[in-house]
DNA sequence: TAGATTGTTAATCGATTAACAATC
DNA sequence: TAGATTGTTAATCGATTAACAATC
């Protein structure tokens, strides 16, 4: 009830840091931390992180700062890691199969299930003691399994068929590693990854440094 | 000289997406388009369209439009994809794995140079015809070649030995896989990937969405 | 109590959207 | 010319930062 809605989107996306830096505090045997300290060390502000974690609650002590452990269980709690989360990973390429081997995922509670692919030489295969099934099953196993999150690793020409498929089965969340947008309007939450977006931002980046080193290297010349 | 001076970072993470939607668009042969079609189709506002599009220069015609094929060449060139790219990989383990053998990124004349690990199992080893090397050859290696951008893949604890060496020898961009942050004050240009966070985003919003679901539930029972 | 630091409001900054003159 | 759509300025919105009263 005293619960603030809709917290804005540019928070949410801060708190993971928040966790990784307090995961940090923990294993280093920090057991108090200002906003200042916190500050220094993640890289936001000290305000920023006052009214970041004020929107879900009161967490510190005035004149004292927060405890770390403390803070530590109510971001956790915060990104939802108290519920094991229930995924399949569909597409067992190159992506799909690291995935299936990062060790970080267990850590979170994230539990992987099931493993599909339309490649007749990966199903059966096990990848992390976890079968490659047919994804020509996908519809009955969804029907008959609870799965929070899929993690979609197909090439762009599956993506349509398989989002139909989750849209029907009311999948809560999809985590998209494949090249093209999912937006599922006023439906199912999902998380796009864009590799190459991310990496054309570099190169964007590169490329603006480079134009700015060459413009002042010509002024240079000039003067 | 008529460059616009520091793009807005809000606008340089746009840009791949304008990329990715305007191949689509000349696949599909549509030569001419406007910012309110192109709206429709990437879901950003036309007005934002016209305003990003518009830092780099004037690339539409009034009472017309933009032209599709002209206006990709100009992204592209925004994206610095005119140049051919040299990357090494640090690090071999399943996602530099998957990344050397990522073919989307060869198709943006992204060449992979090395691969490089500290395991005597990998080393020696050839994937996608790169051999692994032996990362105690990394130092000497920079000395002798010229490397755009280095991708890190190895773990935590290897971040800092290796960051070091790359600020040593004035690499242009980072491409960071690793869970930890790196930032180079006023050096190397650097893109933080980071798989778990973009997870936890999701359980985050889920956990919200769960939360924003209980609570109405329990208004209607008092209802 | 004095000092410190939070929680929170107010001020600032930047990004997005709206509006419209310029012009194809 | 009339209609359409850009380029660009002005208005709005939201996010960040600053400031300070509350309080440990």
């Amino acid at each position: 009830m005293d619960n603030k809605i809709d917290i804005p989107m540019a928070v949410i996306k801060r708190m993971p840091k928040y966790f990784r830096y307090l995961e940090d505090l923990l294993r280093g045997n920090i057991s108090i931390i200002s906003s200042r300290e916190l500050s220094v060390k993640i890289g936001f502000t000290s305000s920023q992180i006052r009214q970041d974690l004020n929107s879900f609650g009161e967490f510190g002590s005035r004149g004292y700062g927060y405890n770390v452990q403390e803070l530590y269980e109510q971001v956790k709690g915060i990104l939802g890691l108290y519920k094991e989360h229930k995924v399949i990973i569909i597409g067992a390429g190159n992506i799909g199969q690291a995935l299936a081997n990062y060790s970080r995922l267990e850590k979170l509670r994230v539990r992987l299930e099931a493993i599909f692919d339309a490649n007749p030489k990966l199903i059966g295969i096990s990848i992390n003691d976890v079968e490659i099934r047919d994804v020509g099953t996908l519809d009955s196993y969804l029907s008959e399994n609870m799965i929070d999150i899929c993690i979609i690793c197909v090439p762009c020409s599956q993506v349509e068929g398989i989002k139909d498929i989750l849209v029907k089965h009311k999948v809560k969340g999809i985590w998209n590693f494949s090249p093209v947008d999912i937006d599922i309007p006023g439906g199912i939450i999902t998380e796009n990854v864009h590799f190459s977006d991310s990496l054309l931002t570099l190169t964007c980046l590169l490329n603006e440094q480079q134009g700015r080193q060459e413009q002042k290297e010509s002024e240079d010349r000039i003067a």
